[in-house]
DNA sequence: ATCTATTCCGTACGCCGTACGATGAAGTTA
DNA sequence: TAACTTCATCGTACGGCGTACGGAATAGAT
């Protein structure tokens, strides 16, 4: 027997589905949409966390049983890949600058921004094929960027790789900052404060010459031991130029 | 008051921890170390998963009762920051080469690698202020590769960020691929077959020139939308040439 | 008025992490 | 040797999770 196609699919593209859904159909309406479950199920997860999103504190956010969301979406799981596909799909993609270099730097900073504004943006997306209209938008956008400089189609798909998976990157670990904040009621310079102590005893016998002066700069440089604004400029550059660098001298596609 | 130093610090550091636990203790002694049982969740975890790593589960491979794990660690999540460090700091790491562009494709190969060889890694390292001992010596290897380049020591260590995060971003998305097919039952292909068409149908009214050009080019370039190898081919290229090319020209640091 | 399709949701099951306290083993002391 | 102290062990239990199941309620079709 054959596979059969993946039902969270249907759930992914429901716009723009010309089912009779709209026409007479029997039995009880549903008393909310998919839509609204899933931004309801956003704004808790933003408030809150990805942890703290419960199918029984959705329910209730929404005025609904329980077992009542069940008849929106299939499962957690389905609801994340859900939730991923329209954080992705709200945000407006603006248009695409001249130059290649403000391209590719729109491409990874939009990503950033969509990553920290949804802090269980990634963790969601964990769920495979989540290939739904927001998705795929974005994607369509995101190569437009790497369009016709000297690209081939695959180089195309590597290079906004790259590009969103650091911009990813550098979100993700400012937002595990912040959710430690909030978890150990101390700010990173007041963990360093409380635990350096500790530290330089327990290290002893271990020498750590470059991370021992590194960690100096960083701290003095930042008051923490990383600025994740100074990471997005210095590795985008870098990664911008080895870009552009690669399809100078080379036709364009 | 001042904040307390982190216990799960101790435990990361308990080798080369003169205690007196060498010595005559009263009370039973411990029939396991934890090293014991760290080195068993990564056994599960490995073999497994990470979610499927459960105390209870523990407890059974370590032939114990389940309670008793927790003599050897406060918690799960103090688990997983020692499973990580644990796992970090089993890999030998190999000396440095003298080419620079040698160096960082090392230093992301390497990391590439502990990713892949246990999965749960990444997830695991979620966790904030996982300084043990294991992370420590990879990242002073790490630092040793862009030491002298002509980087700042701020810059140094956002080098080493950028090239472990892209390394781990194709660790993560081939681990991804493969829990995918693991969960699903079918490879990647099987699930492009059985779902292209219904994918096709659903999509209609929209249009994704860019994206069906270059997921064509992927499917017949590798029978899949995408392959890690040439992904970190490309990308690791590209950012050593970003970074090589920023310091030519400057003085050595 | 009856039938049928569909939504709603209370209950319950099997998991999970782990708090608590009784049990018993090992070392110390009388 | 006997009593005492200390500490690992772990059975039980609690609250919370995702969700299977099936009965009750509702609305269009007949």
């Amino acid at each position: 027997m054959a596979h059969q196609p993946d039902p969270v699919l249907r759930l992914l593209w429901r716009h723009g589905l010309d089912d009779d859904r709209t026409g007479p159909r029997r039995g009880r309406r549903q008393s909310l949409s998919v839509d609204d479950v899933v931004d309801a199920a956003i704004k808790v997860a933003d408030r809150d966390s990805l942890d703290a999103l419960t199918m029984r504190g959705l329910a209730g956010e929404l005025g609904i049983g329980a077992m009542s969301v069940y008849t929106y979406v299939p499962g957690r799981d389905e609801l994340l890949a859900l939730m991923a596909d329209q954080a992705l799909g709200r945000r407006t993609l603006p248009p695409m600058p001249d130059d290649v270099r403000e391209r590719l730097a729109l491409v990874a900073r939009t990503h950033y921004e969509t990553c920290s504004e949804h802090p269980w943006l990634l963790d969601a997306m964990v769920l495979q094929n989540g290939i739904g209209p927001g998705a795929s938008d974005l994607y369509e956008w995101q190569l437009s960027a790497v369009e016709g400089i000297g690209l081939t189609d695959l180089e195309m798909d590597q290079a906004v790789a790259v590009l969103a998976g650091f911009a990813g990157n550098i979100a993700r670990s400012q937002v595990r900052m912040r959710a430690a904040e909030r978890a150990s009621g101390m700010s990173e310079a007041e963990w360093w404060e409380a635990n350096a102590p500790e530290l330089g005893r327990l290290t002893a016998g271990r020498r750590y010459p470059l991370a021992d002066r590194v960690g100096q700069a960083a701290g003095q440089a930042y008051q923490a031991s990383a600025d994740p604004a100074a990471e997005l400029e210095f590795g985008l550059a870098r990664i911008i130029d080895g870009i552009v660098t690669y399809t100078e001298g080379r036709p364009r596609g």
